[in-house]
RNA sequence: GGGGGCGUAGCUCAGUUGGUUAGAGCGCCGGCCUGUCACGCCGGAGGUCGCGGGUUCGAGUCCCGUCGCUCCCGCCA
């Protein structure tokens, strides 16, 4: 229950509180017009504050008369839309038929005596009061304006209410709010930095943080054993719908805990929030799934598991055949994945529609077949494959007649991530998620390195170089990490591991990287010297609330739940920025531009 | 960096094969209206068809370029 305004000469009552209990009393509301109904004789104004709308109406008749607006009537006829108010007034109960069960005070209206002017407005750019969809960056021009839509309003809540609810479960279990610094130094390991020049020290660059990675280990090290932060990270690359250069992260570390610690704790948080948001997540403790499943089963590391049409690997059941596309690629040690769509009949030119949807990911083509009876395969391409072939892959796939049957052959990465964005086609395509079905899953045991086929430096790190390691580092093709990521309806809302607290593994790691030891000192000395006084196990995790809250809200962007957010080239239509600054400016940063003077 | 889509009135959109004066709903302005709540009725204003160039007798429509937005791939330790 909201507490009712301190009592001043705006307010004493939100609008939205009003009730038929209240009917009789009086009442000072403040709020913008949201809709004026002139009847010439009687106005009606809905009045809106934060909390609601409340009708307001105002009687003609000179002062003293019973419900009488008085000389406010006159102004009344003079209200727009947006206009600034503040009314006083009779709360009447409306006659039976006169009430609207659609508003929440639909029983009641206030009867105007008194109304002050405190601002007028100009004509809104685009409709405040209805839900139209409006171009985004005239919405982003007039941000003030829209964000006083309902609907960006009860996003703006539901993101305080998950951010609380994290605070509060956290708070309980005895973690502490620490925050750390914006300005602090680049470390380009990941993505790329946004850079501040310093004045202090001629060209030197703060960074702002990607995350706050090393201090949180170092605040570890320092014994506060449970930190968090809701904090804000920078990262300077290309944006998307669910990718912001400035991001917000649920940001956490523990000491002394294994994987299972930071899963429980997290379970318990995520689980506070989605019941407190109203969503019907299912309980903790969720599935893990392995990364090396979820890349052959979904093709993804972040698998919608929602809906079905798993993936399989074929290759060993088709080897041999005379299909020479499928041989050549098995020969040379690539896979062939399939899938069964079902009973689909496609036409032609839908088949071949669904190469380009592969092509992105870098496969060639699909190859379809159709399940004719006993086991047979009709189509183009049923010829190459033997009867034993044919009987293996429908088995392998479940298929019965009828069935189509579709094929990707490629290296194993991109096969497996081209036949991933088939499947999620095509469950789009056909409408397979259930819209009320929400699942979880952590993505655990994940390769440690990434081969990036440049011998200057062959290995880069998956997740980041302070990830800890399962077993040894003999092999950094086969390393697992200690890692694990939260996967929502098939999108990552966090990831974390446990890291690794002792010096000389970070140092191997730091070598496969190809950075030697002076080199690491360098760039990561501190964290490496704090190592060396006393760390204890430790891991974490940062969970992504943009995220978060557009998938609890429904949103299809975090756009939509970031309250000045920017749009896909990084620039924010309400500042201007990015913007160019003055030539002084730049001297004083020891900074000089090589790039074409823009037009301010 | 690559690929796709979009850009017409304040807003949301329509606009045929290239053809008269570019339309609709909402909003806005004026008038009328004492029970509306998407109030109603009457009247009116409002356009650099993103921008530039080209083809054509004629371009919102076709072509080229460019800008902005957006989605996808790359990128995102």
């Amino acid at each position: 229950m909201r507490a009712a305004p301190q009592p001043n000469g705006y307010r004493d009552t939100w609008c939205g509180d009003l009730s038929g209990a209240d009917a009789g009393r009086q009442a000072r509301v403040a709020g913008w017009v949201h809709r004026r109904r002139d009847h010439g004789g009687l106005i009606f104004i809905d009045l809106r504050d934060r909390s609601g709308i409340v009708q307001l109406v105002f009687h003609p008749g000179g002062e003293g008369e019973a419900n009488s607006s008085g000389a406010s009537f006159a102004a009344a006829e003079r209200l727009r839309s947006e206009h600034v108010v503040s009314v006083h007034g009779t709360v009447v109960e409306r006659e039976e038929g006169n009430k609207n069960p659609n508003l929440a005070t639909g029983d009641i209206e206030l009867a105007v005596t008194d109304m002050t002017v405190l601002a007028e407005a100009e004509t809104p750019p685009f409709p405040v009061d209805e839900e139209v969809e409006v171009d985004e960056v005239l919405r982003l021009q007039h941000r003030a304006v829209d964000l006083r839509r309902e609907a960006m309003q009860r996003v703006m809540e539901l993101r305080h209410l998950i951010v609380k609810t994290m605070r509060d479960v956290l708070d309980e279990r005895d973690f502490l709010e620490i925050e750390t610094p914006i300005l602090t130094r680049s470390t380009p390991e990941g993505a790329r930095d946004f850079l501040v020049p310093s004045r202090l020290q001629a060209g030197s660059w703060y960074a702002l943080p990607q995350s706050p990675q090393l201090f949180k280990q170092l605040l570890m090290i320092a014994g506060y054993e449970r930190y968090f932060q809701i904090a804000r990270c920078f990262r300077d690359e290309d944006l998307r719908g669910f990718r912001q250069p400035e991001f917000t992260q649920l940001d956490l570390e523990m000491a002394f805990v294994a994987e299972d610690d930071v899963i429980e704790v997290m379970e318990a948080v995520m689980g506070a929030v989605f019941t407190a948001a109203g969503f019907d997540a299912p309980p903790a403790p969720w599935p893990r799934m392995p990364y090396a499943e979820a890349m052959l089963r979904y093709g993804s590391d972040k698998p919608d598991t929602r809906f079905g049409l798993e993936i399989v690997d074929v290759s060993a059941a088709l080897r041999g055949s005379q299909f020479k596309v499928f041989q050549s690629v098995i020969d040379g040690g690539g896979v062939v994945r399939a899938l069964n769509a079902g009973a689909r009949d496609m036409s032609r030119s839908e088949l071949d529609g669904l190469n380009d949807v592969v092509r992105v990911h870098g496969a060639k083509a699909v190859a379809p077949i159709y399940v004719g009876p006993d086991d047979t395969w009709t189509g183009n391409l049923a010829k190459f494959f033997t009867a034993e072939q044919t009987a293996a892959v429908n088995g392998a796939l479940d298929a019965s007649e009828g069935d189509l049957l579709l094929f990707v052959a490629d290296a194993e990465p991109v096969a497996a991530e081209s036949i991933g964005g088939l499947r999620l086609e095509l469950g789009r395509r056909f409408g397979l998620v259930d819209e009320g079905r929400h699942d979880l899953l952590w993505i655990v045991d994940w390769p440690l390195f990434e081969a990036t086929g440049d011998p200057a430096q062959p290995w880069t790190a998956i997740h980041h170089p302070f990830t800890g390691v399962v077993g040894d580092l003999t092999d950094p093709a086969t390393a697992r990490s200690r890692g694990y990521d939260l996967v929502l309806d098939g999108t990552e809302i966090g990831g974390g591991s446990i890291r690794i607290h002792d010096t000389a593994l970070q140092q191997q790691v730091f070598a496969i990287l190809g950075m030697d030891e002076a080199e690491a000192q360098r760039r990561f000395g501190f964290l490496l010297d704090a190592l060396k006084q006393g760390a204890p196990p430790h891991g974490g995790i940062a969970m992504g609330i943009d995220r978060i809250v557009a998938i609890l809200a429904g949103r299809d962007s975090i756009r939509d739940v970031i309250a000045f957010p920017k749009t896909a080239s990084g620039g924010d239509p309400l500042t201007g920025a990015p913007a160019p600054v003055d030539d002084r400016q730049l001297r004083e940063l020891h900074v000089a531009s090589t790039a074409p003077k823009p037009d301010a």
